[in-house]
DNA sequence: TTGACATGTGACCATTTGGTCACGTACGGT
DNA sequence: ACCGTACGTGACCAAATGGTCACATGTCAA
């Protein structure tokens, strides 16, 4: 697997944010990110470069507007390498009860 | 969530490499995991380290000796960020395509 | 209690990374 | 044709990161 690269792109907590909000909205361009972050154009851009490297974002061009989509596929491939297939259930449980406790607080 | 310290403790390829030796075989020593990685005795104690505070791998000392075991709870909740539950399924499938497609080459 | 083994700390250095800027290219509308 | 808009490139710098080493602490066993 070309795991590099992924992992790389979602050490940032910027980057992090972008897939936040392609997942809540897709198909956004750069102008349009780039007005949810505190960072210049040139941060932004770089930023999704490294996601379309990584395969986390896949992009389109529309005229002179390139549009942004998110794609799921390598975080899915994360998930499958450390997680047992056998004690997935348990620890599912475990991840809600965290997920429920740290909102409750 | 915590989640930068898992994202950055996931960004290194020989953090990574720990974390598969510890899910092939849980509760190693220090030591052990050493001599399994090209590198002193100090770089794999700063890297188990970063992955201890980052709650992915846990600890238990036992005399001079200190055991580690994989804890892949915020694995899960990674998955669970971006994997919407609807859509699960479909992308399952395309990572499993995916994962057989590199495997035949 | 002495010696060997297992783990721990802080300083140090080379490389990578995140961010900005000056400048450049491409498309659309009037 | 022209201007405004949207995206792109390369250089540059400060900060974070990965790795090693000298030195230190704790534990077992003879």
């Amino acid at each position: 697997m070309d795991d590099e690269a992924v992992f790389k792109a979602l050490a940032d907590r910027t980057r992090r944010h972008l897939l936040d909000l392609l997942f809540e909205r897709d198909g956004r361009t750069l102008s349009e990110l780039e007005s949810e972050v505190e960072m210049t154009r040139f941060g932004v851009m770089k930023h999704l470069k490294v996601l379309e490297e990584a395969g986390l974002v896949a992009t389109r061009r529309s005229g002179r507007e390139k549009l942004h989509f998110l794609s799921p596929v390598p975080i899915q491939l994360i998930h499958d390498r450390w997680i047992d297939k056998y004690t997935e259930h348990r620890i599912s449980a475990l991840a809600d009860l965290k997920t429920k406790l740290e909102k409750s607080e």
